[in-house]
DNA sequence: CACATATCTTACCATAGGTCAATGCGTGTC
DNA sequence: GACACGCATTGACCTATGGTAAGATATGTG
């Protein structure tokens, strides 16, 4: 299996050498899964992080009227997972399935030890990723916190061009906190501004 | 200066022992400061994590219309910081300061490599309290996304008891999202349907 | 005590966003 | 072409929450 993404990703984000590459190379597992399957569902315990070589997958969870609210999207070099869950071997409130076809690298805690035995650098490395992720769910609550679903989505649209072209709008709705309708209707009134400009 | 429970934690969460404590010792700062100074304010460069021995911190950031949204409190054992900013060097967007006379130990980078030296499990343990954190950040998001101010509210009751008793309920509002006058309502009607029941 | 300051509550109205139902539109299938 | 399906839009109406302004309450300070 080619996984020239994930490789890339772990010389540049995780500072490994080709020769690091060749020796953890046996403890990589990957496995092609279809648009539609699941690799977390709500109660279990996940037991991997997922890195998207190729595809799409989503994290969310259901509300008790069984509303989706989608925590997150990944597409190619990004890592999803139920980070608690693998950690704490507590069962999941979250699901994440495939919007596409995927090829996703199956990550378990194992894999991260053997790579710092073999790197002694990509824990601290890694630890920098994690920072950075926290960063970025900072801002994402400092939004839902207090920025109007309008410009909210402009957010969106500025940092996920891709995302949007990828998935239906009602899933960016979910994304959003808002229902459909009333991002049809911010869309709407955006469409409008700029033929007024 | 007694730092308990900083020395408390390092054991506990960080695995190390006393031996190990004696010889990092040297290198921990800690520092008091009264209530309403700043820790951190929007377009610094964050040098450290903050650790609270005891009092209470807030992190927040502004709107444009000035409004304060809280992303976090912290008190006794928590550590709050501006990660990203630390880690990468650049400036926040966020706001730290002190809601009480408060005892903060100053943890820097070079601190968390320090310790790991003298312990190599220390990085790992470090990992763990970051996706434990993580954890947290998501269910928040999961519940700014698809949850009443009602049951956000209850939620925040439940989980926070002590925080409830230190600070104004305006910040408890701001915390959730909501404005005070909101809040407000909330706790009128919960007080209503107790009466009732 | 008189006063100032901060917080919380209440009442009234405004608005963003939710709900429901109908319609339209594009794509795939037979 | 005819139909079904998933998605997006629209309109009418509803609800939660926001905005404003006025009291009420508490606490501190001279």
């Amino acid at each position: 299996m080619q996984l020239a993404k994930f490789n890339t990703y772990l010389i540049e984000k995780g500072g490994l050498t080709q020769d690091d590459l060749a020796k953890i190379e046996p403890f990589i597992k990957a496995k092609k899964i279809v648009k539609g399957d699941f690799l977390l569902k709500q109660g279990d315990i996940c037991s991997h992080f997922f890195f998207v070589e190729q595809g799409l997958l989503r994290l969310y969870a259901l509300n008790e009227d069984g509303k989706e609210n989608i925590l997150q999207f990944a597409t190619e070099n990004w890592i999803v997972s139920d980070r608690g869950s693998v950690y704490f071997k507590e069962p999941s409130s979250y699901y994440i399935d495939a919007f596409e076809d995927t090829l996703v690298v199956f990550i378990d805690e194992d894999f991260i030890d053997k790579v710092s035995q073999v790197n002694p650098n990509f824990r601290k490395k890694n630890e920098r990723l994690l920072q950075n992720h926290i960063r970025h769910l900072y801002k994402r609550i400092s939004q839902l916190l207090g920025v109007s679903a309008r410009i909210r989505y402009l957010d969106f649209v500025k940092m996920h061009p891709d995302i949007m072209l990828r998935v239906p709008q009602w899933m960016i709705a979910s994304y959003l906190g808002i229902t459909p309708e009333s991002l049809s209707r911010v869309r709407k009134s955006l469409a409008e501004e700029n033929f007024k400009a």
